[in-house]
This record gives C-alpha cells, sequence and structure tokens, in this order.
DNA sequence: ATATTTGAACTGACTGGTCAGTGCAAAAAC
DNA sequence: GTTTTTGCACTGACCAGTCAGTTCAAATAT
C-alpha cells in the first residue's frame, strides 16, 4: 500500500525504477527536447520495458512533470541550505547570496542535464505542464528573493533595488554563466567560475587593478 | 526573368512569403518548441498552403536554422550600433554595457518570442542545427566581450575579470531579467527595468540608502 | 493594343513512416 | 500470494515531405 516505510521515498523496488526512468528521462529530453525524446528510447536507456514505463507514470507528460518536481526539490533545498549556513556562521546577506551562487553552481555542475531542460521548458506557453513549471519556478526564485528582502530590512542592501527584479537577474547570471561553463569551456574549475561571478556580483568591474 | 530588380533582398514576392513563415514560425515554436510544431500550423498560420513552405526551404530544420540567423543578425546590429553610438558621444565603455543592456531590452521587448526560442534552443546538444547555434551564440557574445576586452585595455575594467564569463554572466542577466519581466511582470516599463540592471551592473547594490 | 507564352510561385491531396499508449500472459521479485 | 516487471504485438492518430497540377503577372510576339 504506497509504503513509503520509513522516512520518504527511498527504498521500495518501485522507487529505484522510478529514479532509473528519471535519470534515463532527464538526458535524453536535455539533449532533444520533450517532443523529440520518445518513450521507448527513455525505457530503453533505462533498462526497462515500455510496459513498466506505464506502470510507473500515467503517461509521458506525468513523468516529465515530476521529474520537474523533483529535480527543482533537489535545487530549492540545496540554496536554502546554502543561505542557512552562512546565517549560522554570523555572516551578512552578501555571504549569503555568494554562497547561493556557490551552491547553484554545484548544482548545476552536477545536474547539467535537468538545468539544461529546465531553462528550455521555462518561458514556453502553451504546454500541458505550464501550471507545474510555474510554482516550481517560483519556489526556486522565491529563495533568492528572501535573503535580497531580509538584507534591504536590515540595510546591508540599498533599499532602491527591486526585489523581483533582481532576484532574476541573478539566477540569470548564474544560470547562463553555468550553462556557458559546462557547453564550451568545460575544462574551467568550480572555483574559477565562482570568482568571476563573485567579482560581478559586488562590483569589482569597473576600476583597473 | 529572375526579377530582383532594384537592390537586394527586398520587394519580391518571395521574400514577402518567407517573412510571413518566419512570422508564424517563430511564435508557434516558442510556445512549443520545435518538435511539437507541426509544418502544417506554420503554414496555416502564415496563410500559406504547405507546399509552399517546401517551395521557399528545404525542410522544416532549415526554416529553423535561417530564421536563427535572421534573428541574430538583428540583434547583433543593434547592440553594436549602440555600442558604437556611445562611442561617437565620448562615452566610456560602462556607458558602452549600459546602452547594450538597454539594446538588449528593447530588441527583447519588440521580439519575445525569437528570444524565447533562441534561449530555449542554445544550450541543446545533439541537434541537426547546433553547429548554426554555435556561431550564432558567437556572434553576439562577442560584440559583449568585445566592449569588455577594450575596457580592460583603457582601464576602465579591471584587468582581473574574466572576459569570457563575464560576457556570457552579463547576457545571461540581461536575457532572463527581461523574459521574466515579459512573462511574470508585462507591465512595467522598460526603463524601470533597465534601471535595476544598471544598478546591479555598477554594483550599487550593496550599502543602504 | 491584343493575344500568346513562359515560368516562378503556389496549392493541397496523398504517402510512408513514426510513435504514444494498450493489452495481456507469463516470469520474477518480494 | 501479491506486486512489479517483462516482452511484444497491435492500433490509431499524426506528420514530414512529395508531386502533379493551377495561377497569374510579366515578357514576347503579332
Amino acid at each position: 500500500m504506497e509504503s513509503s516505510s520509513a522516512a520518504s521515498g527511498g527504498s521500495t523496488r518501485r522507487e529505484a525504477t522510478r529514479q532509473k526512468l528519471y535519470e534515463a528521462a532527464v538526458t535524453l529530453i536535455a539533449e532533444q527536447g520533450f517532443s523529440a525524446t520518445t518513450v521507448d528510447e527513455i525505457a530503453e536507456r533505462a533498462g526497462v520495458a515500455k510496459g513498466t514505463v506505464y506502470y510507473n507514470f500515467a503517461s509521458k507528460s506525468v513523468l516529465f512533470e515530476e521529474l520537474l518536481r523533483h529535480g527543482v526539490g533537489l535545487l530549492t533545498a540545496s540554496l536554502r541550505e546554502a543561505a542557512e549556513r552562512t546565517a549560522r556562521d554570523g555572516g551578512g546577506k552578501v555571504d549569503a547570496l555568494d554562497a547561493m551562487i556557490r551552491a547553484g553552481l554545484v548544482f548545476i555542475d552536477r545536474y547539467p542535464a535537468f538545468t539544461q531542460l529546465y531553462v528550455a521548458e521555462l518561458w514556453r506557453t502553451n504546454r500541458a505542464w505550464q501550471s507545474t513549471l510555474m510554482v516550481v519556478r517560483q519556489e526556486a526564485v522565491a529563495v533568492v528573493e528572501g535573503v535580497l528582502r531580509e538584507g534591504v530590512d536590515n540595510g546591508e542592501f540599498s533599499d532602491e533595488i527591486d526585489v523581483p527584479l533582481t532576484a532574476a537577474a541573478l539566477v540569470g547570471m548564474v544560470l547562463v554563466a553555468a550553462l556557458d561553463w559546462k557547453s564550451f569551456q568545460p575544462e574551467r574549475s568550480l572555483d574559477d567560475v565562482h570568482a568571476a561571478l563573485s567579482r560581478l556580483l559586488q562590483g569589482r568591474v569597473s576600476g583597473s587593478r
């Protein structure tokens, strides 16, 4: 009966095949897009029969939607954890932002395919899972907005900043820089990329030397 | 006899239908993605028979590739123009960057569908038009890189900045902020969005008041 | 002027193939 | 003995690309 035996989502056999299907689907869809990816391909890459896909998920779209929720859950948890860790260590909001940039980079480093797929689908309209995406997007951006707002409240950030827009711009900065890193100069280190973005964030761009 | 009467590429009938097909394809593909968009749909929206699509373009993919080239051509021209204008007016490289941000926003404001589609396809791998995308991406980013490099050379920017990465991050910042603006708070003015991004660029985020 | 020809541009029915989703009996796992 | 997975044949919808035929404006002939 749906088990969920101990804590959350771990150890049933069913959960294991679902995981395999997520992993197969995420890379294929990132490479080719949702419509160009066939259920047969997903099943094959997961090493599973086609029937199993439909035993575990109601449809191709549902598989994809649950995949999205799954991935964004991981991301937001990681961002939140980074922000809280700096707070515990007595860092300011700038440090929190910086830690979140790093957490974002680490996430993209580990799950590049998911990130790719997320970006590709985020601004589409007229799609079945549009509402899922909206929810899931807001979850992630809200974490950044929260830190910005707290920073404005305690005087660390200018009260003239536009919180939602700045949050979106920051997310975009990290997202695009990281995807470029992975796609076009994958030999660079994470620290390197992080340093460049930190500099940009802290306005240490103008001024020579 | 082949006409092309006066100068180049403007007023033939063929050019007009191609334009109609571009316009139809760009919105449909932005909404649904390339694979989910059918040639019949494109033809119908353009008010043209399906055969006409194939009379004008070798295939669905070729139509898409030419559409990409067409759009990115407009964007780079606009960015270059903005940079040159500030140079003529005696502005520094920071002004050039700021003008390019505005030019980017104006472009996205005018062609949101194209931008959407460009972002969605840019980081895909294993696709037929992969090489076209690489070329076309480099064209756009190169304009920003050029300004950054000139700024480093003449001492306006720190020589510690990482030119390609910073360029990518800036492009990402504008892209994502603008798409968010169009998708989630379309009532805001361009000036408003521009001001927020300017502030972020110039590091006027930290420090209250 | 008027008739005729030419050919680029366009049309839309048709074809061959692909793919999401189904159904089910037998095997394996737990 | 119940849940999950397998393997595979099948269906019906959908879709990229083709092609024989039509349209019409401009060129040429009369």
